[in-house]
DNA sequence: ATATAATGTCAAATATATTTTACATTATAT
DNA sequence: ATATAATGTAAAATATATTTGACATTATAT
């Protein structure tokens, strides 16, 4: 699977480490870093609950992507 | 939790059944079922293929509520 | 070169999504 | 009233997400 590359950017952009983001969300580093890795398959309120700290929506993050940036 | 009534509405629109969804996703008719009465906690790649046979995306289907149709 | 923060990854344990089987209820038609 | 399709729900089994703990690597700074 590919990376989520949207995420890692989006995160970058509100300079939080996964483990910070990890922490807002409730959840370990390891689980912020195996779905930026992309081997992974979250639950939506998991990915809800990203988007909510990262200001952001599903379609924004975790929607198809549109190729490049 | 409350009911994924755009799920149950989307599906209506296409006059599709739950089973008939399920099927066209690979998953069980009792998935579809938890997922619309609010008492579940799906993946995303379930739910983007749920999008995908209805031909909605993430936003549409599950993301907050606009409070209204 | 050394120290520290951030990231990548792995194996075992735990929590939870999803399946399977089954039955009850509601809608729609005859 | 009877039959049939669709839906709501539940308990046990299975698959998989997530945690925990640990170690290696990469970036950034001193």
């Amino acid at each position: 699977m590919g990376k989520n590359l949207r995420l890692k950017s989006a995160r970058a952009a509100r300079d939080l480490s996964q483990q910070d983001l990890a922490d807002a969300i409730g959840v370990t580093r390891q689980t912020i870093n195996a779905i930026e890795s992309g081997n992974y398959n979250p639950s939506i309120n998991l990915c809800i609950a990203i988007c909510k700290v990262l200001g952001q929506t599903l379609d924004q993050v975790f929607w198809e992507d549109n190729g490049d940036a």
